[in-house]
DNA sequence: CAGTATCCTGTCCGATACTG
DNA sequence: CAGTATCGGACAGGATACTG
């Protein structure tokens, strides 16, 4: 990790580690995306260490998840938002949160997605956009796209269970 | 992070990164999802030092995502099956592979989901179960549940953009 | 208020050697 | 093959003090 490519850095799931890879960056988005955007909001509401705030917090504008911008001039203030890319975050954590409900919270969830409007709870899952069926194993599979390289078209090849999951 | 607590441990996502936080937990668990299911088998696709690998192994045992199991017993041989809380952290992975497949993948993507009769290509989106609905702000927002404590409680009423997004 | 500068500690991780 | 045992390095993160 770190600098050390890895693995794979091919592979998506690793290039998005690569981002958000450290426990706090994803706390902040968690952050970001319930409205805090000033320094020192993030700093109450997670409880951190001034120093690393700003490490990961200038990581994550590097990274293009989050974008600098001066809310005040005549002292100079900056505030945090989130970036387009930081949006599209949204569906992990969201994922995230479905499986600690599930599997983390004996004594029911304590935080929850709702329809705005109707208040209804919301149970996330994730489904193909075209045709609406639910992601799951057998019906969907990981497979080499278009620009996989020789390293990564040979996982799909020559690997004990390629397609099919552990069982 | 670590045995620290971490900002509110009520927080399903928080929960949830006490248990994969760490990076290689994560990209075992994608080996696993693959098809992977033997030390070795982990260590050469991860390029992994042995002794890392067990340690992130038994963390993913203790937490209940990853089971183990004797195949042999003439030597003794196990091998790390997916519990089912383990299959459930799919859509996480799925998520993370759509976003980085988005976001860092400029020469087309590597890796994709794909229908398994169809090969058609498939484009993960998180919907709502009940309605189909994208799970999309503003449409949808998070709110507390009904484990939520006073803490949690707060930070839906007393901060800035309650349920707003930053824009 | 929004950070920066230091110093220190924990531990994640890498490399290597060894074993049933 | 499936690990365990050691040693060392790098860095995330914690605590604290200071500044425009």
């Amino acid at each position: 990790m770190q600098r050390k490519s890895f693995g794979n850095m091919q592979c998506p799931i690793a290039r998005s580690l690569e981002r958000v890879g450290e426990w706090w960056s994803i706390l902040i988005l968690r952050d970001a995306f319930y409205g805090l955007t000033r320094f020192d909001q993030f700093q109450k509401s997670l409880d951190i260490a001034p120093n690393i705030l700003a490490r990961r917090l200038n990581a994550l504008v590097e990274s293009g998840l989050l974008e600098r911008r001066q809310y005040s001039e005549k002292p100079p203030r900056d505030e945090y938002v989130l970036t387009q890319r930081g949006r599209d975050f949204r569906p992990v954590l969201w994922a995230l949160l479905a499986w600690g409900n599930k599997h983390f919270a004996p004594e029911g969830p304590s935080v929850v997605v709702v329809n705005s409007d109707s208040g209804a709870v919301a149970e996330p899952v994730l489904v193909d956009r075209s045709t609406g069926q639910p992601l799951a194993e057998p019906q969907f599979r990981v497979a080499p796209g278009p620009a996989a390289g020789e390293r990564i078209r040979q996982r799909f090849t020559t690997t004990p269970a390629a397609g099919e999951n552990a069982r």
